[in-house]
DNA sequence: ATGTATCGCGCC
DNA sequence: AAAGGGCGCGATACAT
């Protein structure tokens, strides 16, 4: 049995995918309890890890075994499906899970696990890591001399405490799991999505002229300040906006630490209680026009490469193992608002192809079902029913609802008591959230605990058990839940935690030829590039990869994992043309008319304020 | 100069 | 006693 504990120095790491020949710069290795050796000769230690029986590495399958993949022909798919790759990032996380968080992010870089573990920190220089002082010194990561003793010293310094690192790591059945998963999932950086720059180019240029006039009429009006991003938060612009609000005689409104509050809900807040204050309602609309003004299409420029793609990050850092696709950001990209959605038309399949997705229907509440057993909420989820449907019917009864002519009439209030129950939400939230009274969301609520008594039951068991401050989903991830928040985060983490692993399940049942075409995962929801010529078997498979029955144990009743899938779609937006149907402009189609006579629409604004210019100067 | 915190937008 | 959870990104203010 010999290990090859292995660590790159590289060029910048955010050009992994455009660099070129030349990226990686030096390796270093050693194997078994052999000192650590360092080379330029790539494709020499290529080979050696290639014959080792385990590969060990920090974020190896993140990063240096995919750039050994991309330019030294590593064979990354055998070692990883012969369970041949340790990466000592996805160990860290399930031996020691993190709290959910910012506050946690940084205790997995190989420095902060090395001094957890009572060992030496890394090598510091001028300005943090000796790494970052030489890429200053020389001018770029790509510049430092490749035998400088520093470099040299710190990359075998790395190599060192991965192996002592690597001593202290248990390996379950779910970590080797997770390695496939994360193999797979990194195919969506591998490959990129392809970015439509000349309508990217055209948003940010229309963004820029909304913007533009946005803030002069803040500084006209209001006296704000004129330069920088948001002038309403900086320090000149709250003073003046809170002499507005004194003008108008309003309070001005508050965030919990004292600050003038901005937000969407406090001014809408305001408009609806103070309708009659016409100056007051114009404030806050031209308020939140600037705050809704995000530059999605800024954010997707800035990470584009030469290849006219994007290749964002798949990270599996959170507290509940879901997934997040960063830089750019995609899993947060608009779907709810009207002109959001359109944001995602910048997003294109590859030439000659079509973007699909599928998503899984109240995967949360099936996780939950599977882990409580409770026979009325398993019930509830059969295929063919709804579960808010269920819901209603269950909390507001069957009178009403005609289950042949379709939903219950209050399946709207039914969909936020569907997480109450999972996520401890409490009266007042609810009645929020569902627009209820404060007394019925608390009869509600107690309702619900009668009707789903194995759920209950389940819900206290996994509180008591988070005491241990770690708890495991049905499929073994380790999640950590911060004392004092049992209450909630322990149900919730359950219902997170393996509806991600179910989603994970499905990514597994994908067959092999699909994974190139992965572009995003959106928690539930998974897109890919597929041939045009093959989108009917390719929509095929992902149902079937995602569709299943999954028990926790032996024994146990199975719960049914159902997925939906989109239109097929010439760019992101255009998938969802038939969800969002009240809106004609999310379809392709829409925007290759020459005019619309919506005075909304995102794509022949445009023409609008043509047409507008022109009225003026004649 | 660099890192952290806060706010507010967005997503599931 | 009461309690929805999990995130990313950008702009700004502030501390070091």
């Amino acid at each position: 049995m010999s290990i090859v504990y292995v660590d790159l120095e590289t060029a910048d790491a955010d050009r992994l995918w455009d660099y070129g020949t030349g990226f990686v710069r030096i390796a270093g290795y050693a194997v078994d309890n052999r000192p650590v050796e360092s080379t330029t000769d790539i494709a020499a230690v290529t080979r050696t890890i290639e014959q080792a029986d385990l590969v060990v590495g920090h974020n190896v399958l993140g990063f240096d075994l995919l750039a050994l993949e991309r330019y030294h022909d590593l064979d990354l798919s055998r070692l990883v499906r012969e369970d041949r790759v340790v990466d000592t990032l996805l160990a860290a996380r399930q031996n020691d899970p993190p709290l959910s968080g910012s506050a946690d992010a940084r205790r997995y870089n190989l420095d902060a696990i090395a001094k957890r573990l009572g060992l030496d920190g890394k090598i510091t220089g001028a300005g943090g890591t000796a790494l970052k002082a030489l890429a200053k010194k020389f001018g770029g990561f790509d510049r430092i001399p490749a035998d400088h003793p520093d470099y040299l010293r710190y990359l075998i310094q790395d190599v060192e405490l991965v192996r002592e690192l690597s001593k202290h790591l248990a390996v379950d059945d779910y970590l080797w799991r997770e390695h496939r998963v994360m193999w797979r999932l990194n195919h969506i950086t591998k490959h990129g999505f392809r970015v439509d720059v000349d309508l990217a180019e055209r948003l940010i240029a229309e963004r820029q002229t909304r913007v533009r006039a946005q803030k002069k009429q803040l500084h006209d009006v209001y006296g704000l300040p004129l330069d920088g991003k948001k002038p309403h938060t900086t320090t000149d612009g709250k003073v003046a906006l809170e002499k507005a609000f004194i003008d108008l005689g309003i309070e001005p409104p508050r965030t919990p630490t004292g600050a003038l509050a901005t937000g969407k809900e406090v001014l809408m807040g305001l408009e609806a209680g103070h309708p009659d204050n016409t100056g007051l309602v114009e404030l806050c609309r031209t308020l939140r026009a600037f705050n809704g003004e995000r530059s999605m299409a800024q954010t997707l420029m800035d990470h584009a490469g030469k290849d006219g793609r994007v290749h964002p990050g798949v990270d599996p850092h959170q507290a509940t193992g879901r997934i997040s696709i960063t830089n750019p950001g995609l899993s947060v990209m608009g779907k709810r608002d009207r002109g959001n959605v359109c944001e995602r038309a910048m997003l294109l399949p590859d030439v000659g192809h079509v973007l699909i997705s599928a998503d899984l229907s109240q995967i949360d509440a099936r996780a939950m079902a599977m882990h409580c057993q409770d026979a009325n909420y398993i019930a509830a989820l059969e295929p063919g029913k709804d579960m808010h449907d269920e819901m209603a019917a269950a909390v507001f009864g069957e009178s009403g609802w005609d289950r042949s002519a379709g939903h219950h009439p209050r399946r709207g209030d039914a969909k936020a008591i569907t997480h109450a129950t999972s996520y401890g939400m409490g009266a007042r939230a609810l009645a929020d959230n569902a627009g209820i009274s404060h007394d019925d969301a608390e009869r509600q609520l107690a309702a619900l605990e009668l009707k789903f008594p194995g759920l209950t039951a389940f819900k206290t068991w996994v509180r008591d058990d988070a005491r241990r401050q770690v708890i495991e989903n049905a499929f073994g991830r380790r999640m950590r839940v911060r004392p004092g928040k049992e209450y909630t985060q322990a149900p919730a983490h359950i219902g997170q935690g393996t509806a991600r692993d179910l989603m994970m399940e499905g990514v597994l049942r994908l067959p092999e030829w699909l994974l190139p075409g992965l572009r995003a995962i959106v928690h539930d929801e998974l897109v890919l590039s597929v041939p045009e010529s093959r989108a009917d078997e390719a929509e095929a498979a992902v149902l079937k990869a995602l569709q299943f029955a999954y028990r926790t144990a032996p024994g146990k009743t199975p719960v049914p994992v159902l997925a939906d899938k989109s239109d097929r779609g010439r760019d992101w937006a255009d998938c969802y043309r038939s969800e969002k149907k009240n809106w004609p402009e999310v379809a392709r189609d829409h925007r290759d008319l020459p005019t619309c006579g919506d005075s909304d629409c995102t794509w022949h604004l445009g023409n609008e304020v043509i047409s507008e210019e022109k009225e003026n100067a004649a």
